[in-house]
DNA sequence: CACTAATCGAGACGGTACGTCTAGTCTTAGA
DNA sequence: TCTAAGACTAGACGTACCGTCTCGATTAGTG
């Protein structure tokens, strides 16, 4: 290749970026990666089948997409579209209950276990880890975020808390249940969790 | 041969069981794993490579483990020791601080992203998973229990908090930040947490 | 996709078949193949080494021979080159000769070690048994029927002859000594086994 | 251990011998061979299963044989008993025919499929290869031998005629159907070869 | 008749190769 | 030019046997 042709290369998938991308392709390798989620579990799937599925090359899956893990993160993302936003009653401990509830429900059902393997994949796959973040955990920590500041602005929430530590302890507790297997995710635990949380465990000393 | 000796060797092949096992190759085995996951890291390592690292045969690995997986954490649970056991003073949040702020240094180390990487492996692994809850989880758990229900019983917590929630709110937030990759493990988060979590999100209602 | 297409695909996958095999990879297979066999012997070969020294993949190999034996059986008759034709100079007993001569100096040759050898596995691997007889044995049974024709045509062998065992006694004796190991094949043997068959056993009755 | 230890240890070993060798296990090894064979035939055989099925330890095999075709051909060998012996009634052809069509008989059964295997594993075998030569193939020619060279004596044969290239032609070509799978083995075959072989392919040109 | 050493069954061991699978790259034909 | 198809190198998988090596538990023959 000269050094022309190379600058274009470069120039064009940065700048002008035709993107010759067919998305024809880009569904059909979703819509197959899903369905092999969905029929075989995570670690059963391979970038081979999901080209055979698909009808499509593997080297358009590797074109387009860094690793298997990134292929069904974005299907199985875009299929499963878990509420981000809050309803805001003004009733803290409900609306709260009624989002980490929500989420509760997702990690329990059969997706619950694609999440965590999705998660354990990203242990050893830098770029799933990366997806994980900017399009799981970052959006929704962002909502909570705001959700939570507009409490602590209604003086519901102790001023000199540390939001982000909040977060942690409301929503922390249904990862680890669902990457430790130690007991099953259900509602009742949900709503334990954020009231424990709000109320916090020690007696009130004053 | 008589019905007493053939009884007998019935049983003795059942019960006695001398179990022929070489301790050497265990060593042998173990310390290869070890060595491997200390220099390439999980994922890069194979059986074949601990085997071949080891001067082990390969079937002497699959005689004893049922998997990759349970070499490496039963290598690195030898190895790493962290202390189960609670300095007991009486002063609760400082004792809580102590053992939570060990546990977050355990994760922030090398050995953290060992850990990350065997809890990734055990969502698709379910001999794995067994052994990181009956060897890992549940031994912590039932320490942090035995502690916290102490401080319940000294009046220090709230008499009606379930104890296995309280759990999950002080120790899942480690978990969480060792395995989503959101921000660092460090002693402050952990001091946070642990303040966070008995004194509650909300603010004194009363 | 059209029906059209569809047949069309299909016709072609299984008429057409451009083979895109690669030519590189079956002779340095081939080759590999070759040198092992003379360097360590039929029975010290193994798929793998024959993959490692051609820097071939073993599916590679797997794809295109049912077995070790098809290989080394195919990469030794290319390289072998024993001629098949028959000198006709009308002296049936010397023209025999030189051929049956011919064949015994091969068997007697390190060559002759690994016929052996492959004959011997293929008493164990039907895809070998099969290659041999498609590509040894008939192609030689058939230039020696048309021989020994010529001959009965010209007069020279009794009227009543069945061709079939005719053959099978003057070459048969060859492939006797290749693998009974009973004695030594040399040129004097050849010469003595076409003397005999053709004048007989027997005294003449007559 | 001292000198005369040694000694002594050479000494009964070779002279003395008091072979503990214990027939019940000979006997197990050898029924479980033949099971075996007639079962899943040689090739399928392994020195681990012949021990299972017969309840022996793979040592006490390997203490008494020197390798799998061995026992395999003993095991054959004792069950075989075909009949070494001419039928001497003067009719040389017919008395030939007798032996060659029993041998035949033998070749075309099941029993044939395993003499050609253990032929074909002798190739790679040189203790196999020895047996075979030392218990089979000798005894057979010399009775083969001592029964032509009374033929000889009767001037059945011609004078000039070098015996062992007689029992080549007369034999050689049912090792070589049976190891080449040209065509079937069967009597009217092998009547034809004694036929020829006896008779000479050549018109008499005298 | 007890002793003692070879033999036995069992099966763990270090190895080697098997045949399969998938990764990720490369080649080719066709749209 | 980009795609699908799929052949390619590489190498791990988990299994099967190899032949060697303990380990106690039988056996014989001897002393």
């Amino acid at each position: 290749m000269s050094r022309q042709d190379e600058t274009y290369r470069l120039l064009s998938s940065l700048v002008l970026r035709p993107s010759r991308r067919r998305e024809s392709s880009r569904r059909a390798t979703l819509d197959a990666a899903l369905a092999l989620l969905r029929a075989d579990g995570y670690g059963a799937m391979t970038i081979e089948r999901i080209a055979a599925r698909a009808g499509v090359g593997k080297q358009t899956i590797y074109r387009w997409w860094p690793s298997k893990g990134a292929v069904v993160f974005e299907a199985l993302l875009e299929d499963l579209r878990v509420s981000l936003t809050f309803d805001d009653t003004g009733d803290l401990r409900a609306d709260l209950t009624t989002q980490v509830t929500s989420l509760s429900r997702v990690f329990a059902s059969p997706d619950g276990r694609h999440m965590a393997a999705l998660i354990g994949g990203a242990q050893g796959d830098p770029d799933l880890a990366q997806a994980l973040l900017e399009h799981w955990v970052r959006p929704r920590r962002r909502y909570a975020m705001a959700f939570l500041q507009q409490a602590k602005d209604r003086g519901q929430l102790r001023p000199d808390l540390d939001l982000e530590v909040g977060i942690d302890i409301i929503w922390a507790p249904l990862y680890y249940r669902l990457l430790l297997h130690y007991a099953p995710l259900d509602e009742a635990h949900a709503a334990a969790v954020v009231d424990a949380a709000l109320t916090g465990l020690a007696v009130r000393s004053d």
